[in-house]
DNA sequence: GCATATTAGTTGCAATCGTAACTATCGATT
DNA sequence: AATCGATAGTTACGATTGCAACTAATATGC
C-alpha cells in the first residue's frame, strides 16, 4: 500500500478492468476460432440480436458502449458477411435501421448457446453467492453511469 | 429476449466491459489530458506504485492484465520520461526489475489523489450498498479466475 | 556437457483503433 | 427560405495494438 493510503487493488476502474478483460479476453478467443469475428462485430451482432426490433447504429454504440467509428466497421463487415441489412429511415434520411438477416440471426442463435456455456462455467467458478453480489453491484454500477450521462446531458 | 431464452444482459463478459469501459474511459480523459499518460502506461505506473517493491515485466503484465508487448513498450515510455528505472537480476539475466524513480513515485502519487477523488465520486454515484455488492462480487470474479489460472497451469 | 525446450523481454509488420475532418440531412431561428 | 447549429454515419490518417518471429538467457533431458 502507497504511503498515501490508496489502495490500487480497491480502485474501480483498475479492477473492473482486470477482471473485464480477462473474462472477455476468454471468450473472444472461441467466437473468433470459430467464426473469425472481431470483438465489435460479435458485439454489434449480439446487440441486435437482443432485442427483436431494428436498431440504429447510434443505439448499437449505446446499448455496447463501443465508439461510433467501431460501430460503422463492425456494421459493414456484417454487411459484407449478409448477417445484418440496412434500410433508411422514411421520416429522417440519415438513420439507418439495422437487421439481422436470416443468417444473421442464425449466426446469433449459435453464438449465444457458445456464450451460455460460457457463462455456466463463470457461474460454477464464481459460485451463487457471488454471482448475486456481482449482479446487484453490476445494477447499481448501471444506475451510476446513467446518472453520470443524464447529468452530462443536462449540463450542455 | 432472444428466442432461446438467451439474455445478453445478464452475460457477465458483456455486461462487465461495458461497465468497465465507461468507468476508464472517464478516468483515462483525466490522466491524458494533465499528464499525457496512455493507458497502458498508467496501469505500469500505477502497478509498480502500489506495491513498494521492484517488479519485473512480466508481474506487470499480470497485475493489470496487460499483453507483455504493451507493458514492454510502457515501461520503454516511462523510463524515458525517467519514471523507472531498469536493474538486470543477478540471479538470472534475463529478468529486469522495474522500480519507480523519485519523479515516477510522485507522479503516481499525484495520479492517486485523482483516482481517489475520481473513486469518492463512484462510491457516492454507487451508494455503500451498491459499492458493498460490487466488492463482494468482484472478490468473487477474482477467485474464479484464479481457479481458471491455476487449471490452465496444471494442464499444461 | 550438449542438445532441446522454456522463459523474459523486444521488435517488425499488418491489422485495428480513435481523432478529427468530412458529407449529408435535419431542426431551429429569423 | 436562407442560415446556422446539431446529429447520423463515414473515412483519411496517424497512433496504437497484437501476433509472430526474434534475441538472449536459463532449465531440462539424456
Amino acid at each position: 500500500m502507497a504511503a498515501d493510503g490508496f489502495e490500487l487493488n480497491a480502485f474501480l476502474p483498475y479492477r473492473l478492468n482486470r477482471a473485464a478483460e480477462f473474462v472477455a479476453l476468454r471468450f473472444a478467443a472461441q467466437y473468433k476460432a470459430r467464426y473469425q469475428l472481431t470483438r465489435p462485430e460479435w458485439r454489434t451482432l449480439a446487440a441486435l440480436g437482443s432485442t427483436n426490433r431494428p436498431m440504429t447504429a447510434t443505439e448499437v454504440g449505446a446499448h455496447s458502449a463501443m465508439h461510433k467509428t467501431k460501430v460503422s466497421r463492425a456494421v459493414a463487415a456484417l454487411e459484407a458477411r449478409r448477417w445484418l441489412t440496412r434500410s433508411e429511415d422514411e421520416g429522417d434520411r440519415r438513420l439507418e435501421h439495422l437487421q439481422l438477416t436470416k443468417a444473421g440471426a442464425g449466426a446469433y442463435g449459435e453464438l449465444t448457446a457458445l456464450a451460455a456455456s460460457y457463462q455456466a462455467e463463470l457461474d460454477a467458478l464464481i459460485g451463487p453467492t457471488g454471482m448475486q453480489a456481482l449482479a446487484v453491484g453490476l445494477h447499481a454500477v448501471e444506475r451510476a453511469i446513467g446518472k453520470i450521462e443524464r447529468r452530462a446531458a443536462r449540463e450542455m
